[in-house]
RNA sequence: GGGUGAUUAGCUCAGUGGUAGAGCGCUUCGUUCACAUCGAAGAUGUCAGCAGUUCGAAUCUGUUAUCACCCA
């Protein structure tokens, strides 16, 4: 019977779905009693997710290691999952239900819209693990995670405690004073109208625009401006009333309140010095409300770049943001949620007297709400999208002639020239910053947000990287995380969406003693429960009544609004629309009025609070996975056994992201480390080393790879790019060798086969051989044990898949097994025993040591024969090097490098590849003969010799080659060709006086002998010594050629 | 601007002090029973440049150039 060919497709599946009803990939599944545990976290993919390359090869190294631990008897855990993914999940909910012509998300309202992403996770979620399956990932699914599992309003199958965990997470944190919350400039996504952290925004260079406007001075004044070049010699000098500002975003210098200039700036001395306080005019705006705001010195303006003044918008751009804090300068904020300019507010004029107020410090600075509540957007530009501002503001300020010009001269239709003057605008690449996931221009904002002190939990962090606890590998990657942990900014951890876990933080009103409580500033209250918050402001507000006891009730929006209309008729008021757009501190009071007219409570003991309706960053709850997964907060057996984990194989692009915060949070929490090693590796690219992506359309994708090549190839492939540091350069040729590698293996199997190999039971012992080839074959594969263990000891994939590789194809299959035919063939049966024996276990070891990489072919191979386990379960090997017979070695070596020689000569000469010939040797030493003698048999077959004789002399035209263990030739007299084999041996000469040059000039060197080891240079002179034996016959041969 | 890395055969990449390797591609030859998804033989390199350390450098140091990624 005959193997046939290897179907990857139906085996492939079947193999899985065996080793699945087998319970094969349990935690602790093949566990030896009291073994070591191992356990891998999965990097959690987005729930949304299809598996990309990416994917695919961070994945098989998960499960390379994974699969050698098992197999090693290990206590093994696999911890497979996916993360609610906020941003990308509602985003892809809320275009379904558009495609398909449901309510919209605002329609469905914030519990119906969450129930409808669960149901979309119950239909599609699972499609990212089945695809993993796919690739052989032998995760426990029966321990699948979900970051939102036990949610309130999760469905049945749903009911992990995720959530638990990362609300009592929230929970410690906030009374730790590790979270906190604020008025702060963030990253906003003006399409998805949230908060977004800074390492969700991506930087892009794209062309953009600087314009140069005037300020002018208040009141007219001037002043001297002077400008000088590098020798300090005056290269402009004028009296100016203004002040030239460049920018890139003139829409904001509506809410300027200030121009900078660096003190270091002699040009504009004058404008400060001695006390003075000048005022300039934003040029922009209704004429007679033009508001004036000062001139202040700042080290952040550069006054080597343009002008060296700088407009200050605090509440538009990072840098001002800082300068602006400061210098007590208020930031006015511009735009609405979804960056176009704000409408609501006081009309203009008021609000431009208000801050004409602030600007002349007739005032003092009001409280930052109070600043924020101001628009000073002028009337006619209110609600223009934030580009159509910035054309009407050009357009205008250029009109006033505010804008700075400049001349120039251009040939006109008849070739003459012409001047014109023209404002002054510098074309120029700028970095604009992009949400990862909207792909729309972030504009920051001021906004209230939750944010994580880092800088408080990133000691430990720091320490167990730098004291060794947690080992990042490549070394790099230590060298990046100490860099960021170093400069670490507060994490903005609170988002505008609904699809997340929401923050459990309840407000209330302002307590106060001698009235009513002010709703319009709230209080927090943080608790898991709203009972744990009412609770907490049950205390705050102890003491404040007058006799009477507070009574908490909660605000729910949703159920608020169902009830709205049903309400007024019943209280026979006019009905009228739900107001949509009603903040919740206002929702509140007219909540709290309508309980009290519902004689639900006396007015004074009902105290409403409302929940922040904010959800947290996703990052928040992934960065709880190892602990999250285990059962944390319980006290479970698996946190007990699994905790720390072992390894972490994650991309480098998400060493912030995840990595770094699973560091801070676990252990600002628990106080213990996540895991031991974190492996690090680069994003998957096309073969030209391009990104993939769908816009140059050379994404590829994994499962069509699977389906053309197979699983194991695909998998071998990403062992064999997954050097430490190295690029990911992904080739379908190479994946199409590594598919060629398995159908190699496979038809060395079917050889055995037909030898009869799979009749012998089975056998896990060395065999006992005497037998030279035999003895060689157990030798090599002990060497190859030993690499490929010590590679993946040390995660170098592509030494433990190169070296099988080579042990596979190079000794197993194009030696070994060649050299087993003249022994099947004519040998006696002792020796045919032994070798199908020997052939049988070195196959098995084959199949055992590749299981890790390509799990799906060796399986399939090793269930040929009947076993009492699988293949997944099989014992890994222990055995030594101490299996190599030096003898043996030396013997097999021997007749190796002999065929190659004559295989070498004979192609050269051209001898046909059929004929057999004879050869002689002169000088044949006794050990050399007698491994001729052993192995004579495959000799003669695989050098296609048809004798070999001892001789005195060479027969004239005999062609010479360089082996050692006598001087061998092959008479060849009738086929040579004389000119060709002098031609031969010369270039071989040269490469040879070469190399002997090299040797004779180090060993001459008396210092090499004197600093280099012993070791070193008994090596060199060895090998001098071969080379000068080497050079000598062919010399020899080479004259006796040229006497012909 | 700051950080991290890269530069080795035609291509894609290994190679952390002892004189350079793999796969693919290329050339020549080969259908006798494991395999043409194959076998045999072969060609191909100033290890980016320069300077240094060393008996000895692709490898360590400095520097220049080019490229990539991350952060501003």
């Amino acid at each position: 019977m005959a193997l046939g060919k290897f179907n990857a497709k139906e085996a492939e599946a079947r193999i899985y779905a065996d080793w699945e009803a087998a319970g094969c990939f349990k935690a602790g599944a093949n566990a030896r009693t009291d073994a070591a545990t191992y356990c891998v976290m999965i990097p959690p993919p987005n729930v949304t997710g299809v598996l990309h390359m990416g994917h695919a090869f961070n994945n098989t190294l998960q499960d390379i290691l994974t699969r050698w631990h098992r197999m090693r008897g290990f206590d093994t855990l696999w911890q497979p999952g996916t993360d609610h993914a906020g941003i990308a999940t509602q985003m892809v909910v809320e275009r379904r239900l558009a495609e398909t012509q449901q309510p919209s998300r605002t329609e469905l309202g914030r519990e119906a819209f969450t129930q409808k992403i669960w149901e979309w996770k119950a239909e599609s979620g699972g499609t990212i693990r089945d695809q993993l399956k796919r690739l052989g990932a032998s995760c426990d699914w029966s321990r699948e995670a979900f970051t939102m599992s036990g949610a309130p309003g999760a469905p049945e199958g749903e009911e992990g405690n995720f959530h638990d965990a990362v609300i009592k997470v929230f929970v410690e944190m906030f009374n730790q004073g590790l979270i906190y919350r604020g008025k702060r400039l963030v990253n906003w996504d003006p399409h998805f109208e949230t908060a977004i952290s800074d390492l969700e925004v991506e930087n892009i260079e794209v062309p953009g625009h600087m314009w140069h406007f005037k300020y002018p001075l208040a009141g007219g004044e001037t002043y001297t401006y002077v400008e000088k070049d590098e020798d300090g010699n005056v290269t402009l000098e004028e009296e100016r009333d203004y002040i030239s500002i460049a920018t890139t975003r003139p829409e904001t210098m509506l809410g300027d309140g200030a121009v900078a200039v660096n003190p270091s700036d002699e040009r504009y001395t004058a404008l400060w010095e001695n006390g003075k306080r000048t005022l300039c005019e934003i040029p922009v705006g209704p004429k007679e409300h033009r508001r004036l705001i000062p001139i202040i010195t700042d080290e952040y303006p550069d006054p080597t770049f343009g002008s060296g003044a700088v407009k200050i918008t605090g509440a538009h751009d990072f840098n001002d943001y800082q300068v602006a804090k400061r210098g007590g300068i208020p930031m006015y904020n511009l735009m609405d949620s979804k960056a176009n300019m704000r409408a609501d507010g006081k009309p203009y004029a008021e609000e431009a007297a208000a801050a004409q107020a602030i600007a002349n410090g007739d005032v003092s600075l009001p409280d930052e709400s109070v600043i924020a509540a101001m628009n000073l957007v002028p009337d006619d530009y209110r609600g223009m999208s934030r580009e159509n501002a910035r054309k009407v503001v050009v357009a205008d300020i250029t009109a006033e002639g505010n804008a700075v010009m400049e001349t120039v001269t251009a040939k006109d239709e008849d070739g003459n020239d012409v001047t014109e003057t023209r404002p002054y605008v510098e074309n120029k690449p700028i970095m604009q910053p992009f949400g990862d996931r909207s792909r729309v221009v972030i504009e920051p904002l001021l906004t209230d947000q939750w944010f994580v002190d880092s800088a408080k939990i990133v000691g430990p962090a720091l320490d167990a990287v730098k004291n060794g606890d947690v080992k990042i590998l490549p070394e790099s990657g230590e060298k990046v995380y100490f860099h960021w942990l170093e400069n670490i900014e507060p994490w903005c951890i609170s988002r505008q969406l609904w699809w997340g876990h929401q923050i459990p933080v309840w407000y209330g009103p302002e307590r106060n003693d001698n009235g009513p409580h002010d709703y319009k500033s709230p209080v927090a209250f943080c608790g898991a429960t709203f009972q744990q918050a009412a609770q907490q402001a049950a205390e705050y507000y102890a003491g404040s009544e007058q006799g009477y006891e507070h009574t908490f009730v909660e605000l729910k929006r949703d159920e608020y609004k169902a009830d709205w209309e049903a309400r007024r008729e019943n209280k026979g008021w006019p009905v009228t629309p739900f107001p949509e757009n009603m903040a919740l501190d206002d929702l509140a009071i007219e909540f709290a009025e309508d309980l009290v007219d519902q004689n639900r409570f006396p007015k004074e003991e009902a105290v409403v609070l409302y929940r922040d309706p904010d959800v947290l960053d996703t990052w928040f709850s992934s960065g709880l996975w190892p602990i999250g997964t285990l059962g944390w907060p319980e006290d479970t057996p698996e946190l007990q056994k699994y905790l720390p984990t072992s390894d972490l194989i994650t991309g480098q692009d998400i060493l912030f992201f995840w990595v770094a915060r699973m560091m801070m949070m676990q252990l600002a929490i628990t106080d213990k480390i996540p895991f031991d090693t974190v492996y690090l590796h680069g994003l998957v690219r096309d073969a030209k080393g391009k990104k993939m992506s769908k816009s140059t359309g050379n994404v590829m994708d994994p499962l069509d790879l699977i389906e053309e090549y197979g699983a194991d190839a695909l998998r071998f492939s990403s062992a064999a790019m997954a050097s430490l540091g190295g690029t990911l350069k992904l080739d379908t040729q190479r994946i199409a060798g590594y598919r060629n590698f398995g159908t190699k293996l496979w038809n060395a199997a079917s050889y055995g086969e037909m030898r009869g190999i799979f009749d012998l039971p089975h056998s896990a012992e060395v065999p006992d051989t005497k037998h030279p080839l035999n003895r060689w074959i157990k030798g090599e594969l002990s060497k190859t044990r030993e690499t490929v263990d010590q590679a993946l000891t040390d995660y170098r994939f592509n030494d433990a898949a190169s070296a099988l590789y080579a042990f596979t194809w190079n000794t197993f299959c194009d030696w070994y097994l060649e050299f087993t035919k003249p022994i099947f063939d004519e040998g006696t049966a002792e020796e045919i025993e032994e070798t199908k024996a020997t052939y049988a276990w070195a196959l098995d070891q084959c199949l055992i040591l590749l299981h890790p990489i390509m799990p799906f072919i060796t399986e399939e191979l090793w269930q040929q024969k009947q076993r009492s386990k699988r293949l997944i379960h099989a014992d890994w090997p222990t055995y030594t090097t101490d299996l190599v017979d030096a003898e043996a070695d030396a013997e097999l070596n021997w007749v190796i490098r002999l065929i190659e020689a004559i295989r070498s000569a004979r192609a050269q000469m051209h001898v046909p590849a059929g004929a057999y010939v004879p050869c002689v040797v002169k000088g044949f030493e006794p050990r050399a003969k007698a491994a001729y003698e052993r192995n004579k048999a495959l000799i003669h077959r695989f050098a296609r010799l048809e004798s070999l004789t001892d001789v005195d002399d060479f027969p004239k035209g005999t062609v010479a080659l360089a082996v050692s263990g006598g001087t061998f030739g092959l008479p060849l007299a009738d086929v040579i060709d004389v000119g060709e084999e002098i031609a031969r041996l010369e270039k071989t000469l040269g490469k040879l006086a070469k190399e002997l040059g090299g040797l004779r000039g180090r060993l001459k060197n008396p210092k090499f002998a004197e600093s280099a080891p012993a070791e070193v240079v008994e090596e060199t002179k060895a090998n001098l010594r071969l080379r000068e034996e080497e050079e000598s016959k062919l010399q020899e041969a080479l004259t006796r050629l040229k006497e012909l």
